[in-house]
DNA sequence: CCTGTAGTGTACCAATTGGTCCACAATCAA
DNA sequence: TTGATTGTGGACCAATTGGTACACTACAGG
């Protein structure tokens, strides 16, 4: 029963990293079965749709992971400013300064965009819509809170894309702070 | 003779594109020959190291181009300002406010990252010395030049993430509106 | 007209792709 | 001990993968 769920849970571990490191066309069910560990048979059991519902459940989780860690408290955390600098260092944590991607945002701007397009933009909206209520909770008016949490997640992501491409994670850190100095909190 | 780099040229804006869409793992060589119109025979003709060599000249060409219509400009316009005005009229036609994906990025952000890494790393660097110098020149001190062109070109790749992950071209004008008017120029 | 080279289409290759199928093992309540 | 349900590995499938080989055409300078 539990087992089940843990079990699933752990699976998801996997298919995340592989996903996150191939992409998802470069993500074979060979190399799916190797990393987790398990067979055609029982990834076909947890997964009829096959790879397609395995990323969709992916992206879930993620999605998931982020509702819980990230935004929920930039929506109910009593100190909307501290909550904001949480959110900088879990997103620094997150994506190991820029070591590691963020799967939505590249998946995003591949050609699966479409297939997930309603995950994919409900993952940045529901980060928008945390942010920008953390930061009207701060001071901002309604309208700058919302411009300058779209700002923020699109420093972000363009943050991730930069450190990869100069294989440097300072510019990741450098990126971030200046973002974060911009707020003026 | 001319005609062969013609043809060439020709192949590479398919090249281009075909791999834009469909990133490096997700295209084929059938769908190669296919956009192409060309067979295997003149595909390995002309790039006889198979699929990397095409992708590694498509990158080449893209760096060209950037070089030629934006970088060079931003150096060499007399009027540093309205070189970085240029800039972002450029960056808005090339992307297509955002349809259009910026392929130098995704590779950064795939597994392909590491085969291309000189390519990828140098396209980021030219841009940003470019900008940093048409900054400079419109009096912005060398180091805070440097710091915000880190920060434009950062816009622009999260921009572009943004846009798609939206589906929504509005997104972009918006930051990259946001990002100009931040130059104080 | 001859001959060499650049360019081309296609048959073919072994390996891999995503996916199906099924015999089987483990666990469960009754 | 039953019988049913859940989970599992791997053989197997047709289709496709990136890449090679080669016979062929087009066209050049002599």
């Amino acid at each position: 029963m539990t087992r089940l769920v843990n079990e699933r849970n752990d699976v998801l571990a996997a298919l995340r990293e592989v996903f996150r490191e191939y992409g998802y066309a470069g993500t074979s069910l060979a190399l799916i079965g190797k990393r987790s560990g398990l067979g055609k048979g029982s990834l076909y059991h947890f997964f009829p749709g096959g790879k397609e519902e395995m990323a969709a459940a992916v992206l879930d989780d993620i999605g998931a992971w982020f509702e819980q860690r990230m935004f929920q408290p930039l929506r109910e955390d009593k100190d909307p400013v501290s909550a904001i600098r949480g959110m900088f260092r879990t997103a620094d944590e997150y994506f190991q300064s820029g070591e590691r991607i963020c799967l939505v945002g590249a998946f995003a701007l591949s050609d699966v965009r479409d297939s997930f397009a309603a995950r994919i933009d409900a993952y940045f909206v529901a980060w928008r819509n945390a942010l920008a209520n953390a930061l009207n909770r701060a001071g901002k008016n309604p309208r700058r809170a919302r411009t300058l949490a779209e700002d923020v997640i699109c420093a972000i992501q363009g943050a991730v894309v930069s450190a990869r491409a100069h294989n440097d994670s300072l510019i990741f850190n450098r990126l971030l702070k200046l973002c974060e100095k911009r707020l003026e909190l």
